[in-house]
RNA sequence: GGGGAGAUACCAAAGCGGCCAACUGGGGCAGACUGUAAAUCUGCUGUCUUAUGACUUCGUAGGUUCGAAUCCUGCUCUCCCCA
């Protein structure tokens, strides 16, 4: 997997970048809609590629294993041919669920033990397993397993946890190396940088990851409840540290504004659920603030969803009619607000890309920033 | 025509002498959501700009009682069954 940084920006850490995969080349910076279950909920592939202009989706290690099962995914001939989607496809190790599963697992050198969400039956994954899960789900971009550590975890805690992450990343290497892609596509390892909020657990965990070669990186453990400066802070902190030329992936992140500062910061890549799941929950993303869809002011304004959009729906439909599906519980309503979310949430990502590359982005993004925090 | 049941807040529906401004659903209004246990969750929802406060409510008019949404009587209306 070739990463190619095609442009730095001058007053700013931002980048523009390529990363070509086996299915497909990807410009950065770039969000990657999420599809745990191997679908970004609500939205067909074809949306997806022709109107949101997604370049790259999420699928989740925890939740393909334990539904359809590993089996039925090898059987189908990878994730890629399941689920109809073809593009290029990262997936999560679990190392979240360690996190939000929290009450159902208990972790041990070993691995993790999870009980499962959907029948309470155990379940154990270790580094070694869920490097081979993955290889079985095809996923382009595996990540390594992690534990998640909690925003608020004292230094203690985050020492031990990072030191935890650290032998399993190891642990994921070496499976990594004894085993082959399944379906004639390269596979890269991700590790991850963990830390929680501490400066000097964060270098000490981008030092090591950095000394291990990869096709990128990616910074774990934020937006999981510590304060938004403390999230920028430990970018900073990070990105410095990492490869200048492999791309950094920032996990789970975040609004619209957190995307632009980690731009501003010199991340290339994200992913999130907020744009399908606050969508599904009436909030819309847009360059001139956020939109609760479910507002009474909106009821009677027959405007288009998002004047400013560049997906279908934003223009066919009013938001009186959004509203009205929102409010009705109307499935259509959550497939709407998904897309028009995703769609912009890609054009920011791609506008933020074009500013780089003519050298405007750090003044273009303290206007957007303005705007983007506004609410409706 | 005969017999029976019932009228409670926006809707439905509990409550059947004091713990009732009134359970619970729905609806309404607002908020939350960051590598998805989420088409979910949390508030508020009689009036008084704040309230462990005041005031007005349970078809309607009276009555009993220290005290009534709850008991009694009249009236009005609704529904069901048999003709």
């Amino acid at each position: 997997m070739d990463f190619t940084l095609q442009h730095q920006a001058v007053n700013s850490q931002a980048r523009a970048g390529m990363l070509e995969t086996g299915h497909g080349t990807i410009e950065t910076p770039i969000f990657m809609p999420v599809g745990t279950a191997g679908s970004v909920k609500g939205i067909h592939v074809k949306e997806l590629k022709d109107d949101i202009q997604a370049q790259i989706i999420l699928g989740n290690t925890y939740h393909l294993y334990l539904r359809p099962g590993t089996d039925i995914i090898e059987e189908a001939g990878g994730l890629h041919k399941f689920n109809g989607w073809g593009g290029p496809i990262l997936t999560d190790s679990g190392g979240y669920q360690v996190f939000s599963l929290g009450d159902i697992r208990k972790l041990t050198e070993e691995g993790a033990k999870f009980q499962s969400h959907i029948d309470g039956s155990r379940h154990l994954f270790t580094p070694e397993s869920v490097i081979d899960v993955q290889r079985k789900i095809g996923a382009d971009i595996m990540m390594a397993f992690d534990e998640c550590t909690p925003g608020d975890a004292d230094y203690d805690y985050a020492k031990k946890s990072l030191e935890l992450t650290q032998r399993w990343l190891e642990r994921c290497v070496n499976q990594m190396e004894k085993t082959k892609p399944l379906y004639g596509h390269r596979q890269s390892l991700f590790p991850i940088v963990q830390g929680a909020v501490y400066t000097d657990l964060r270098e000490a965990a981008a030092k090591h990851v950095s000394s291990i070669p990869s096709d990128g990186y990616a910074i774990g453990g934020l937006s999981v409840g510590e304060s938004e400066a403390d999230m920028y802070a430990m970018i900073e902190v990070v990105n410095p540290i990492l490869p200048q030329n492999k791309p950094r992936y920032l996990m789970g992140v975040g609004t619209p504004i957190n995307i632009l500062e980690a731009i501003d910061r010199g991340v290339d890549m994200f992913d999130c659920v907020m744009p399908t799941r606050n969508g599904r929950n009436g909030m819309l993303f847009t360059k001139r603030g956020i939109i609760n869809m479910r507002n009474k002011k909106w009821a009677n304004d027959f405007s288009p969803v998002d004047a400013d959009g560049t997906s279908f729906v934003d223009h066919h439909y009013s938001k009186a009619f959004l509203r009205h599906l929102i409010i009705s519980n109307e499935m259509l309503g959550a497939q709407i607000a998904s897309q028009h979310n995703l769609a912009f949430y890609l054009w920011l990502v791609k506008e933020a890309r074009r500013q780089i590359l003519v050298d405007n982005f750090k003044a273009w993004k303290e206007e957007m920033v303005q705007q983007l925090g506004k609410r409706l």
